[in-house]
DNA sequence: TATAAAACCGAGTAATGATTCGGCTTTCAG
DNA sequence: CTGAAAGCCGAATCATTACTCGGTTTTATA
């Protein structure tokens, strides 16, 4: 009953805090089996949100069993920390292509336009951004990838708007990228739920209050 | 749902028709005990969260046993539904006073302060909105009471909207009202979280980007 | 004071769902 | 062809927590 000697696990973290794959998958069908498995996440978080998220639920969907499930991953949360790494990963990638935008020949109205349609772009490609976001927010073990995400976000934006000329305080120009960032993320996660025209619109008014916000931080002087 | 084993109030009837008069005090008891329980489910929600939320926990915390706590509420739900009920009565009660002022004697400006100081008013008094709101969003059985906040505010700020001078189909009123309300939402709980001259001017900036929302449409034709 | 209802207690029960484990099957280098 | 590693299986186990229940204490009216 007591520890024996299984080999490995023994002296590794608390089960609950385990959040990289138990082992480098060592071949490429490995390794597309976890890109799988992340998928059919993505899906059922979608279709059943993350408290109707199980274990069995998300191998029956992969179509393997929960034994290998747990090949791939050591613990549920360990799947969800990998989803929302994928959506770290987007979102630096856009913040990152951003960084490296002609701001200066940009007007403010270019610059909104351009970082409001790519914004809701990575938004659309992730599938069940709602919800994994929600756990993200909710569940402790994943709230680290959510500070993250929120620095990261927050830092860039803040770099860019003393590009575009907001000549204030960094602690200013943090707060000012904070609502920026809850502005964007409430109101995309509204324009992906909508359609056609609607969506349009939505996404024009966000536009719209984006633009509202820095100008009135680029005019005004601290 | 919710409890029905504490009071019918309102029921002052005059001696000779009361039938059971001795119940009376130990309602009124009764009463207090359910509020307290609500109370203490609130600071909980601040300090733990929803998911570390226990039964166990709510009950230490009010320094009543388990089984008292299911002697007040049928199940942990109907605790945060209740707790949620209470949030809606709360937002309820100012749409009712907003739809009771002089729209047409107030600048937008004035229009937009008031409604967003009141509603920040509102937010500040719930102990615990964060993580409750996120509750009422994420759990199934509280579904229902989000989904009446939302369309609940929605309708009556559409309504406000058209007195405004915002003509346009109740349709896209309420695209507008929904495009309000995740703004408000999403901003008023980052200025709660946020203290001192931080907090004040994001409640400004918020102020302004509901102004700009809004003239937008008002000035628009549809 | 007697007494019945209201409150209360908290160990025990049950249900849910994550995780394990011993053995099976497939793959592939030598 | 062969052996061992990679990959797989799913019933059994473990952990957590909502909820119950039989019995005790408190309250307040007659």
């Amino acid at each position: 009953m007591a520890q024996d000697n299984t080999t490995s696990i023994g002296d590794e973290l608390p089960t609950t805090s385990r959040v990289s794959p138990r082992r480098r998958p060592s071949q490429k069908r490995s390794k597309a089996r976890s890109q799988q498995i992340l998928d059919a996440t993505a899906e059922l978080l979608d279709e059943v949100g993350v408290d109707d998220l199980t274990t069995n639920l998300i191998a029956k969907q992969v179509g393997i069993s929960v034994g290998s499930l747990y090949h791939y991953f050591p613990n549920k949360h360990a799947i969800l920390y990998a989803l929302g790494e994928r959506w770290l990963e987007q979102t630096r990638l856009l913040l990152e292509q951003i960084d490296q935008w002609p701001l200066a020949t940009l007007s403010l109205r270019e610059f909104v336009d351009k970082v409001v349609d790519q914004n809701l772009k990575v938004y659309k490609k992730q599938q069940g951004v709602l919800p994994l976001v929600q756990a993200m927010f909710a569940i402790p073990e994943l709230r680290p990838l959510d500070q993250y995400h929120d620095d990261m976000v927050i830092a860039a934006m803040a770099k860019v708007f003393k590009q575009l000329g907001a000549h204030k305080h960094v602690h200013e120009r943090e707060r000012i990228a904070r609502a920026y960032l809850e502005l964007t993320h409430a109101l995309l996660l509204v324009v992906v739920s909508q359609q056609g025209q609607r969506a349009k619109r939505t996404l024009d008014d966000l536009k719209w209050m984006v633009e509202a916000l820095l100008q009135r931080h680029l005019t005004d002087i601290d």
